[in-house]
DNA sequence: CTGAAAGCGCTTACAG
DNA sequence: CTGAAAGCGCTTACAG
């Protein structure tokens, strides 16, 4: 790997002309910016980004980090995120956290410590508050509303809207025996969309039944056969995000139970996957482009700064597809 | 930001004394020992990463460049090899590159003027041979086999064979008129998937019919309305990965078509949304947890030196889930 | 316009 | 055992 050095010496100048020639920092005479060209070009030399980084003390990179890689949730932030962080200059160091604090603790220190601009986090730990106070660098918190320092910003849905919709809906269709698969009670997310349920019901006079589940498939085929026990005589289902949705229709269609014509179903999140599987899944739309771009904006934009401390609630939205529909009155 | 030298301050120590018992790198007396600790934790020091690795020349970061952040196929090998990388002490750096060229050439110099101890790509393109070859880490190619140094390992599966497999398992189904969804032949897993398809069919005297798609869903439902259109009387479908299987379901479904009774359907990857969505898939398996932790061993691995410059090929095989079906003789 | 010097925050020979 | 010094590869005041 060629150095600076190696490139000042060919071009026979001095460092700092070639670092400004690389950087356009100054003015350099045609003459000896071409030898540094020529000299660069015959090295192959690359700057060492991680010098660079410890002088400037940024890294044009920002960590993101999510609770897990398969959920399609996250992959499609991800990919929103990804992209608009480069229009701005910056890249996304994506980290994988799988549920575990000790690998999102070490995450943050990372990001730290590799001087990272700013973290985006979809965690829902509160005990990271220390972790993340004291971080001078902006995060923005995704899906989550733990305390942390009032400069960090938060962004998310409203995610108990989304529950009462997804409970007024399934009413409306004709349901008449709803079931809450409800997330993690311990995450923001989950808890906001239970209550929305949860109100919806009391405000109607609504039997409430709720069973709790992790957002991923395997627990989502789990609960469905203890749901399918409890409840049998259940004709509708709120899943805690689309993937379980995907996972409880798989059983129902094992068991032959047709939907929605026997039970109705419901996701929440709307991703792509969502509109792909047959039937089409009804379920509550989040705007993840929007809020996707609205972090990066926050870390990244010069104006971003006056955005810190807020909190960003993005609305929700009932897509009607195909694992649901109006009951013909008896 | 505390560093070392804030620390030292503290302790009544030198910086290097700090440094030998956060590392552990030479004996220092208890007394002192505890008063660097106390400082350290008084501080809330974190050593800075970038200085470390600019130190070292290794920043226990493997790169893992993947052509798209939305097929599952490559998330579920990011998910393996990132658990495989943190048991050995790495770390990876995810570069989604979304099949643009030039995103796959700034990924491979951002890795390595950001010290990537090594770097694994699920790449296509031949074109990446100057980058890759001025590179002085260990590249593992994933998934192809174009020409680099000879230090460079290669990952892949028997995709010929698979190819093969996919088209006498339709064809032992009874299919008649099966028609090959085959992957952008630029690329080496969709052509050799490709190749064995088209020479089982020479082998045993069938017509040969094909349409190229590319790996995603999108692509996958355009071109099942062409197929349908070109092809009405098809009755085996040979997708070019799950997620155009499950497109191609799609569409069928839609369309009141029957699987696998009037039309039979086989994927490529096995990955965990080929059993959950319903009907299941049938599909080729490959081994994505021993390909990665294949790759990973090869970088992060002492004995993984003596791999390099070697090709890995791994053996796939037939899953037979609900999308075909032994067709009752007439 | 351009070079020598200092410094980003660590680590490790090198003395003692 | 421990500190002063040099250096990893850059960049940017500071002079000239």
């Amino acid at each position: 790997m060629a150095s600076i050095r190696d490139v000042a010496k060919l071009a026979g100048v001095s460092p700092a002309t070639v670092s400004r020639v690389m950087n356009g920092t100054a003015n350099v005479t045609e003459e000896k910016r071409e030898k540094v060209l020529r000299a660069i070009s015959e090295t192959d030399f690359v700057p060492n980004e991680v010098a660079r980084t410890l002088f400037k003390k940024s890294s044009k990179t920002i960590g993101f980090i999510i609770p897990s890689i398969q959920n399609p949730y996250f992959t499609q932030m991800a990919d929103v995120i990804d992209r608009a962080a480069k229009e701005l200059g910056f890249r996304i160091l994506l980290c994988n956290v799988e549920h575990d604090l000790d690998r999102e603790r070490s995450a943050i220190q990372m990001l730290i410590s590799a001087n990272a601009d700013g973290i985006i986090i979809a965690s829902n730990n509160s005990e990271l508050q220390h972790e993340l106070s004291q971080c001078e660098i902006p995060v923005v918190i995704l899906d989550s509303l733990f305390r942390t320092k009032d400069v960090n910003a938060y962004i998310y849905c409203n995610y108990y809207q989304g529950g009462m919709m997804a409970a007024e809906h399934l009413h409306k269709c004709g349901c008449r025996k709803i079931v809450c698969i409800k997330g993690p009670q311990q995450l923001f997310t989950a808890q906001a969309r239970y209550q929305g349920y949860v109100d919806f019901c009391e405000d109607n006079g609504i039997e409430q039944h709720s069973i709790e589940c992790d957002y991923d498939f395997h627990a989502g085929m789990a609960v469905t056969e203890e749901l399918l026990s409890s409840y049998p005589d259940v004709d509708g289902i709120i899943a805690c995000n689309d993937i379980v949705a995907i996972s409880i229709y798989k059983i129902l269609h094992k068991r032959n139970i047709s939907v929605p014509e026997q039970i109705q179903l419901i996701g929440f999140d709307d991703v792509h996957l969502s509109s792909l599987i047959s039937p089409e899944l009804t379920t509550i739309h989040q705007p993840i482009e929007e809020m996707g771009r609205k972090a990066i904006s926050i870390i990244c934009d010069p104006e971003g700064l006056e955005k810190r401390g807020k909190q960003f609630v993005f609305p929700v939205h009932l897509i009607e597809r195909e694992t649901t529909c109006m009951k013909k009155p008896l």
